[in-house]
DNA sequence: GCCAACGTTGGC
DNA sequence: GCCAACGTTGGC
């Protein structure tokens, strides 16, 4: 018998800084390696519980607007980040070990850039989504799991 | 640029 | 295993 069971897609927002890696260079690359995670519980996130065909919110954190900006998808479950090997990448580890890479990243697809920038602020006033990890003080992961009904909430307000 | 809120490191 | 010192994230 088979024991895998065929899982519904999951929901999730990955914030990037813009001036690093923004939806406008996601909508021009079509697909990109999420590389540089360095923390264990988000690392932990993508190798236990992310899956292809995943649904993403993209959050531009550290910017003149701070807020959700657009869509994009899961293509590739989670590999070795290779940038942790080159000690020219932001994000060198000397540490890890090919054998046993310590960072994983996944690939991730551009879905949508919406019409407008969903931000922050509106995030955190908006009582229909109460509990959006983001919104909360000092949340710092830069993936976190989102509700279904918040994700869809949350690109329903983008094109209002 | 400031600083609160974390996470990590390393001495003991 | 504790915890002070240090580093990073990210809103403001």
């Amino acid at each position: 018998m088979n024991t895998k069971t065929s899982q519904s897609a999951q929901y999730w927002l990955m914030k990037s800084e813009p001036d690093c890696f923004s939806i406008d260079d996601l909508k021009r690359n079509k697909v990109e390696p999420w590389d540089g995670i360095r923390n264990y519980q988000v690392r932990n996130m993508i190798r236990d519980d992310m899956h292809i065909g995943d649904h993403v919110l993209f959050y531009h954190s550290n910017a003149k607007e701070i807020g959700v900006v657009g869509e994009m998808k899961i293509v590739s479950e989670a590999y070795p980040d290779p940038t942790q090997f080159d000690s020219k990448s932001d994000h060198p580890d000397p540490k890890s070990k090919k054998e046993n890479p310590t960072w994983l990243l996944v690939d991730v697809k551009f879905i949508q850039k919406f019409p407008r920038i969903v931000t922050l602020n509106e995030l955190k006033l908006d009582p229909k989504l109460e509990g959006m990890i983001v919104t909360k003080k000092g949340s710092r992961l830069s993936i976190t799991p989102v509700s279904k009904k918040h994700f869809e909430y949350v690109v329903k307000l983008a094109k209002a």
